[in-house]
DNA sequence: CTGAAAGCGCTTACAG
DNA sequence: CTGAAAGCGCTTACAG
């Protein structure tokens, strides 16, 4: 293929450098240097032939030189379980958004929900220089060791969404607790009693945060909290299935399901259709993350807004100002941004 | 708020370098240098003390200093529309998976659909010393100056789905005239006759390649082609909405639509939805690109399909060989995947 | 087999 | 006001 792909190869085209310059206006490259970042040594006439020559011939510094020097890459490592992912990839926008009006690249990386992976990506970030690192953990994250390693390493860490909890990093989370506790509570008026919550990983603080604000909710309208109504689901569909189908055998059946994430939400949602159950009749739905296809999905699913954009751009402010004052343990250490809650036909009883 | 966010700065832990160890080892730094690469030339004993060494302290090189020599930087560009849309982030993981998998690091920009911002983002990935760049061009891009001008510097280009015509670069796309022609026929042969189609600008070559097939389908089946049938939609829900408003004055209306691209069929959707049309006994509709959810709405939406992860992991393959191997202009200049159509209710007339 | 030197592109303390 | 030198971390052609 290599061969055949071979047509012609590219010319020798280096970008222009600050000795270019130099040379061809008979200076020395401190000079020209010098010239380009407007220090006030320079004779104007100097600064304005390097400025002149250098706007004509384009150049423009070369990053890679500047970060060796300055032992800063200007890049910021972001780790998602998986991109493709509304709520992922929204929140990377909101990222990008800051970096980018920031003069910082953003580097994706994926655990695709494998601790393994994530642990790897965090080495090879680190091995790469990033001036720091914004993540969401995958669900099989039990610990922060990696990136309390990392922090050690001095690069400061800015956790998302899914935290780890005894690693001194600080954190923009939404008010989970609460979503969790208003949703379960809506299920609940409406008329639900056998309220199923299929969960992330236990040892995940977001799991914990909303399963608090389940079992509030629960205690307060004296219903019984039932383990067997409380399911850990792997990010993994036939688990989700398995996990759903044995669930739906308890007799009674559940009369509602909180799903606690986008994907496991999308999940159930297939399993429920596929098993021929009508959404809210048999039995009601809502999960958090509002995907904004939700609005159409038949039926419109009750959801748990978090705001994404804001939850990325915070971060990435966050991280910036770590990374530009040289503070690895900010005072602050969490910033929660609010939950809406969507009602939509999945959890209206008729 | 940066005084209050201060507790304690970080430490000076800079990474361990080759000198810290040739010092340690009372060697010389190309000893140590050519030990950790394996050099031949190295006694066996010199290389062993080095490399436990290096082990021992956790040593990593530099990319950065390794990018300056080099001159390449193991980074590959991606300019996509907009991350938050599912097309996209499944293109960007298929290229992740494989850049991953060769040692590159993805950094990934958003054009926003403006053409302005992509060239702002290109020169700004040029200026980065970026080793290739990964594109689907704005709704707004007319013309490919400005990936001509990238590859003129020497910097290898893939284009994607919304690829530049003129620009001598390779391109990964689908059959994107089939697949039009496909879901028209389709719409044809459940009885409906006066198929609008919601097209992208009219100067994309997607536009052009699925105008094509709209046309061809209908031509086929002696179906007369009607201006007033045809939008290009900008990508702003506003716009969507007044162009679908005007379309669906006429009388009679449109008795189905095609849209050509998945934002613009959930905005279809939601607007024929606010307008309290029933899909498909008042239009039907069908869409280019499956988001998986599509499955789920209501009524679940007949798509065509594009093999998203397939694109990345092609146009990822193609470049890294292209950047490898120094070619600029490969005689291939196409790689053409499989659209597959998904018919579901948005288009089963009774 | 090993080291000193030069160089990748840049900045800046030190001389003048 | 300008230049030569050193250095960021690494590699490698050149000596020995």
């Amino acid at each position: 293929m290599i061969k055949e792909l071979y047509l012609y190869s590219m010319q020798n085209l280096q970008p222009v450098t600050i000795k270019d310059i130099a040379r061809k206006l008979g200076i020395s490259a401190s000079t020209v240097s010098r010239a380009l970042r407007g220090s006030t040594e320079i004779k104007e006439d100097t600064r304005k032939l390097v400025v002149d020559l250098a706007k004509e011939l384009k150049y423009t510094p070369n990053p890679i030189a500047l970060s060796l020097k300055e032992k800063k890459s200007k890049v910021i490592g972001v780790i998602v379980p998986e991109i493709a992912n509304y709520f992922c990839s929204a929140v990377i926008g909101g990222i990008e958004d800051i970096a980018y009006n920031s003069g910082y690249h953003v580097v994706i990386f994926q655990s695709h929900e494998k601790y393994e992976r994530e642990v790897a990506n965090i080495s090879l970030l680190a091995s790469r220089r990033i001036d720091g690192l914004i993540i969401s953990v995958s669900n099989e994250t039990k610990d922060g060791k990696h990136l309390s390693e990392l922090i050690d390493k001095g690069i400061p860490v800015v956790m998302f969404d899914r935290i780890c909890e005894e690693t001194d990093a600080p954190r923009v989370v939404t008010d989970d607790t609460r979503g969790a506790y208003g949703a379960t509570c809506h299920l609940i008026e409406q008329g639900y009693q056998r309220i199923a919550h299929i969960a992330m990983a236990p040892y995940l603080s977001v799991t914990k945060n909303r399963m608090k604000g389940y079992t509030d909710a629960l205690k307060q309208h004296n219903i019984p909290i039932e383990k067997k109504w409380i399911v850990h689901a792997d990010f993994d569909f036939a688990h989700i299935r398995k996990a759903l189908i044995k669930l739906l055998r308890n007799n009674p059946k559940p009369d509602a399901i909180l799903a606690s994430s986008e994907r496991i939400a999308t999940d159930c949602f297939e399993v429920l259709k596929e098993m021929g159950l009508r959404i809210p009749e048999d039995i009601a739905m809502a999960g958090f993350f509002d995907n904004p296809v939700y609005r159409f999905i038949d039926p419109p699913l009750t959801a748990i807004h978090q705001p994404t954009f804001d939850i990325g751009q915070s971060a990435a402010r966050l991280l910036i100002t770590m990374i530009e004052h040289n503070i690895l343990h900010p005072q602050y250490k969490t910033i929660e941004l609010k939950t809406t809650m969507e009602i939509r036909a999945s959890t209206m009883k008729k």
